[in-house]
DNA sequence: TCTCGTTGTAACCATTGACACTACAACGAA
DNA sequence: TTCGTTGTAGTGTCAATGGTTACAACGAGA
């Protein structure tokens, strides 16, 4: 069991809209992204859809082409993550439903577990928070 | 998306057998784990499986009923996160599986990202490892 | 030796989510 | 008005989860 490859599609697309941002010969459309990706037009198009909730992306309704909302110093990996759903908030494991509330085991286990599991997702959050897509941009242009 | 719930159903069977050792009044079969954990003697069953293909848990065929296969101190979620499969190693992300190597973003992707994940999982499974079976039997007698 | 409770596994089903793809109305600029 | 693009709905495929039934194999105790 894995977490989709929504993430990664995610920074992606931010890394184009980056390149294409710099070097004015592109323009970032969901067609020129998809290329890039190598995935469907249309799921660029909700990916974008996303990091525009999220306030991470403008898009250009009816000219195209895509933008991002803030500097790239201010976009972090985490940003990300939790744009395109990742996860909500303290949810990366998920529970039994049912612990039999007659067993003292079923009884404490969640509140019990739930902690273990909420430090373990903060500490990979945390990873996530120290890059900033600034960062991986600046790597790629190496 | 979110991870299975293989990895909590674990830990409670596990926390069951330590219970079940402690007081000699019951036995840890699949039907008795199951009636705590809520869910089908199956699923216990095959968790079961998988606990001692990773040797952390003994079962005796025929007879039944299980047993930690060594002392809860030395059995860290980490082990039980492993046991169960949740993630092969360093693979918690996925990736999507064909970027355009012919652009300069796709072809630097893989690697880069690829690190920042690792990274990330890294961080999560630390936080997994620095907790032992013994930690939340303690707890759970509280 | 036979019985009985238990395990290990296979088989089948329903549900869910990811992702691909098509289609089309709405939009903005030239 | 035209043209390229976006947003979104709808459809289909595929894989994984988890529930359930069924049954052979096993071990201990009568």
């Amino acid at each position: 069991m894995q977490l989709s490859t929504r993430f990664s599609i995610a920074v992606h697309t931010l890394l184009c809209i980056c390149v294409a941002a710099r070097s004015k010969r592109y323009k970032a459309t969901s067609e020129f992204i998809a290329l890039s990706v190598g995935v469907n037009p249309v799921t660029i198009r909700k990916c974008l859809g996303a990091l525009k909730r999220a306030g991470l992306a403008e898009v250009a309704a009816g000219t195209g082409g895509a933008t991002l909302a803030r500097e790239p110093e201010r976009i972090s990996l985490l940003d990300i993550f939790r744009a395109v759903g990742m996860v909500e908030e303290e949810t990366l494991f998920s529970f039994h439903e049912k612990p039999n509330q007659a067993c003292p085991v079923g009884r404490s286990i969640t509140p019990l577990l739930g902690d273990c599991m909420r430090h373990a997702q903060q500490a990979m959050e945390k990873e996530l928070a120290a890059v900033s897509l600034a960062d991986l941009f600046a790597r790629l242009e190496q």
